[in-house]
RNA sequence: GGUCACGUGGCCGAGUGGCUAGGCAGAGGUCUGCAAAACCUCGUACAGCGGUUCGACUCCGCUCGUGACCUCCA
């Protein structure tokens, strides 16, 4: 394996609780699996969160050599609201409420939901399955649940038997529960109705005839379940047990554990080695959640138009504010933050503007080996991206350093600290090139500004400072700064 | 109530049983006609109380505080 100079992986499994090293079951193969979006709504900031770090793993899995089979499922059908008997179907809901076909919406909230992953510059996975697309993988899953005696059918409707699977099965082993303690604080013993136990959950619902989105099954016209898809989309595309599982920390119950209960059920073996969760990011401390209207889209925040923004954020910064905090531990949004970080990148995106133009010297003053080796290694210790920023910014203090003249790299070792800056900054971390508006953007307002600066270097020449500063204090009044260096003046906007 | 996290300097956020995280902001300096940028230097922080230890911010216990999940949620 060509990660082998590159050390083990470590990354937490949130099944042990433990951080462990990766060791997928096929290599050079690895199957990940991220539970993809319900498509009933725009996303927010909180959901890019989820999806940048798994764009993180898969990068980096990527980057160790592996060939990852990404698979991000679209959840088109079967996520109810409220309570699982009680519930509407989210997407019949929202159709209800736009007046349009059910199918419209998913693609109208498909289609922005890919154009938010472009904005943040996350991959696209290798398989994007829908479940409507997997209706007969998924009735044939309930088929091997009913055969191995974990589900029982009323009146056209498939529930899981969650106490009978629990006698047999570890159940609440990813979330720490206990049925026993989950049946004490079960809140509503009534409205149970067709299920025999309050911890059951629908495999397959019912449908009634005026439902726009039903399907022919066994048991009759209906609709799959919420958890059931998951399984058998991973299943399908993945295999009964695969390596990795990923999605936020708000699905680890009931949602994954009732993937687990499926998978055992239905084919007797665990799905998953390696579970991961990523943290939320919370506003004021609290959870970025639809039903706390503390949620923006991905437009506000590029225009900055919403009451808790000072103002507009590029894309790039806020994946560069998000990658300074470990996945694992809650990011707490907040103005002053997002400005720190937008200087941050800016820093760090001018010294990855001077890398091409570093001149080589005859000998090395800083080690590019060994703060390679810290980067790689703050990646394999569970995805430490803050690590790494920090490394990074290591870097740009020797790109600046060489640059002024202050350090000497030989010809070699700037092509490793080229190397390394790409990998590292566009590959691993994916933050792209963001197009600011400088010289050359705009033809004739930088035709316009370099005849200022003419102006300006004439009456410098002259000694004549005060009409110089005057020009470049106007400038900057409207927004056009001006920096005098060594190779002479540019100029940007503020 | 149950389960599980977390509490780090002005702000955001890593990490470790003894050795500078990093970014932003701030102070001083170098450079520059002056700025800006860059570079150098600086703050000696780890909720509180006990315990283990030669030594704890890091391990254990308790207290206080915050949050997440237990119902749809990335």
């Amino acid at each position: 394996m060509s990660n082998a100079k590159k050390g083990p992986f470590l990354l937490t499994n949130t099944l042990t609780r433990r951080k462990e090293e990766f060791v997928p079951l096929r290599p050079p193969h690895v199957g990940l699996y991220v539970c993809g979006p319900t498509v009933y709504s725009d996303v927010h900031l909180g959901n890019v969160r989820s999806f940048l770090t798994f764009d993180v793993l898969f990068r980096w899995l990527t980057f160790l050599g592996y060939k990852v089979r990404y698979v991000r499922n679209i959840t088109d059908v079967g996520h109810l609201t409220g309570d699982v008997d009680e519930g509407e179907d989210k997407i019949a809901k929202r159709a209800r409420l736009e007046q349009l076909e059910p199918m419209e919406i998913v693609q109208k909230y498909t289609n922005g939901f890919h154009d938010v992953m472009r904005l943040f510059n996350i991959l696209p996975p290798s398989i994007e399955p829908t479940a409507t697309g997997h209706l007969i993988e998924q009735i044939a899953m309930v088929e091997r649940i009913l055969a191995a005696g974990h589900a029982y059918v009323v009146n056209g409707s498939v529930y899981f038997d969650v106490p009978g699977y629990a006698a047999r099965h570890a159940y609440g082993e990813l979330s720490g529960r206990r049925t026993d303690e989950l049946l004490a604080n079960t809140r509503d013993t009534e409205g149970m109705g067709e299920k025999r136990s309050p911890l059951d959950f629908a495999l397959w619902k019912k449908a009634e005839p005026s439902h726009l989105m039903k399907w022919p099954s066994p048991w009759g016209d209906g609709f799959p379940g919420w958890h059931l898809e998951c399984s058998a989309m991973s299943t399908k595309y993945l295999g009964t047990t695969f390596d990795i599982h990923g999605g936020g920390m708000d699905l680890k119950f009931p949602h994954h554990e009732c993937e687990i209960a499926q998978s055992v059920a239905a084919d007797g073996v665990p799905p998953v080695r390696y579970w991961m969760h990523g943290n939320m990011l919370t506003v004021n401390g609290r959870k970025m959640a639809k039903s706390e209207g503390n949620g923006f889209t991905p437009q506000e925040l590029l225009t900055g138009d919403h009451k808790l923004l000072d103002k507009g954020y590029s894309a790039m910064t806020v994946r560069f504010f998000m990658l300074q905090c470990h996945y694992a531990g809650t990011l707490d949004f907040s103005n002053a933050a997002l400005q720190a970080g937008e200087k941050g990148l800016e820093r760090l995106e001018k010294a990855m503007a001077l890398l091409p133009k570093l001149k080589p010297g005859d000998t090395d003053e800083a080690d590019i080996d060994a703060l390679e080796q810290r980067c790689h290694a703050a990646m394999n210790d569970d995805l430490n991206t803050p690590v790494l920023i920090a490394e990074l910014f290591e870097a740009v203090r020797i790109i600046n350093s060489v640059n002024d003249g202050r350090l000497r790299l030989t010809a070699a070792a700037l092509d490793r600290l080229r190397g390394l800056m790409h990998a590292m900054v566009r590959q691993v971390l994916g933050l792209r090139e963001e197009t600011t508006v400088t010289a050359g953007g705009d033809g004739a307002l930088d035709a316009l500004v370099q005849e200022f600066i003419r102006l300006r270097a004439e009456a410098k020449a002259r000694k004549d400072f005060a009409t110089g500063d005057a020009i470049r204090d106007r400038l900057a009044a409207i927004g056009i700064v001006l920096k005098d260096t060594k190779e002479g003046t540019t100029w940007e906007r503020a």
